[in-house]
DNA sequence: ATGGTAGCGCTGCTA
């Protein structure tokens, strides 16, 4: 079973690459962000076309999660789980079952600066997944929480540490949130398979940041015990990240076994 | 190099 993750920053803009990827590629499940979509405007059809059920959580301008599945989706959820705390008002957060798999597909918000009242929303938004988590699974499941995290989990996640004091994506608060979640039950996958730092899933746009190699590992796929059993492979698809119209993201896919 | 690019949607925000 293969699962992926890719913030496709406008899936209206992305969509011929999204095909393409899907066709060559061939993952089971497919967790997209920032679609930048309503929900009568997803291509579902488009996807039903290649095989691939899907869900979608979306707002229009911002935001906007989804999963394709052609191992299939039940017990779909829509934002939070309700029994997690008030809604949010973000489309930021879907879960679904996807062959045997409790799937959810994560877009954590950005933060923005440090002192900006949306770095606090970032770290309520992070302390609320875990609650997340309790009300629709458990650590003894199957369960893969993947997606856009905005957080690099450690200093091999970036390229110079010593640049990046005092700003999102590193602080000691959101990766204290980070590991919290990871205490809840879930494994890094893709750092089991790989130790070495500038293994990067992001790059800005500007400045010539991903021929430069100056990025981030920030899309990750978490996955429960019995998830990390199953792993045979994991990579970071950098090819993705080139050519014409590129997402600012690569996807990253796991292989679990049979 | 305190810059730079991309997307949305039409002016400036978000990343």
């Amino acid at each position: 079973m293969r699962i992926a993750t890719w913030n496709v920053n406008s899936l209206k803009a992305r969509l011929p690459r999204v095909e393409a990827w899907l066709a060559e590629v061939q993952p089971d499940v497919l967790c997209l962000q920032e679609t930048k979509l309503a929900d009568d405007a997803f291509p579902a059809l488009t996807f039903a076309g290649l095989g691939y059920e899907s869900v979608h959580h979306g707002q229009g301008q911002w935001n906007g999660v989804a999963i394709l599945s052609r191992v299939g989706i039940d017990e779909v959820v829509p934002n939070f789980a309700p029994a997690s705390g008030p809604p949010d008002p973000d489309a930021r957060i879907i879960t679904a079952l996807c062959g045997g798999v409790r799937v959810s597909s994560v877009y954590v918000p950005n933060g923005r600066s440090l002192d900006h009242e949306h770095y606090q929303y970032k770290l309520s938004w992070m302390a609320q997944l875990r609650r997340h988590l309790d009300a629709v699974g458990s650590p003894d499941e199957q369960l893969v929480v993947t997606g856009d995290f905005n957080v690099a989990p450690d200093d091999r996640d970036v390229p110079d540490p010593s640049k990046l004091e005092g700003a999102t994506h590193v602080s000691a608060a959101e990766r204290d949130l980070l590991e919290r979640l990871l205490g809840w039950g879930l494994i890094d996958l893709f750092r089991t398979r790989y130790q070495q730092a500038q293994l990067y899933s992001w790059w800005d746009y500007r400045a010539g940041d991903f021929h430069q190699g100056r990025g981030m590992r920030i899309d990750l796929v978490l996955g429960t015990a019995s998830v990390a059993d199953r792993l045979t492979w994991s990579i970071v698809d950098r090819n993705a990240r080139k050519g014409t119209s590129p997402s600012d993201h690569a996807p990253v896919l796991v292989d679990l076994e049979d």
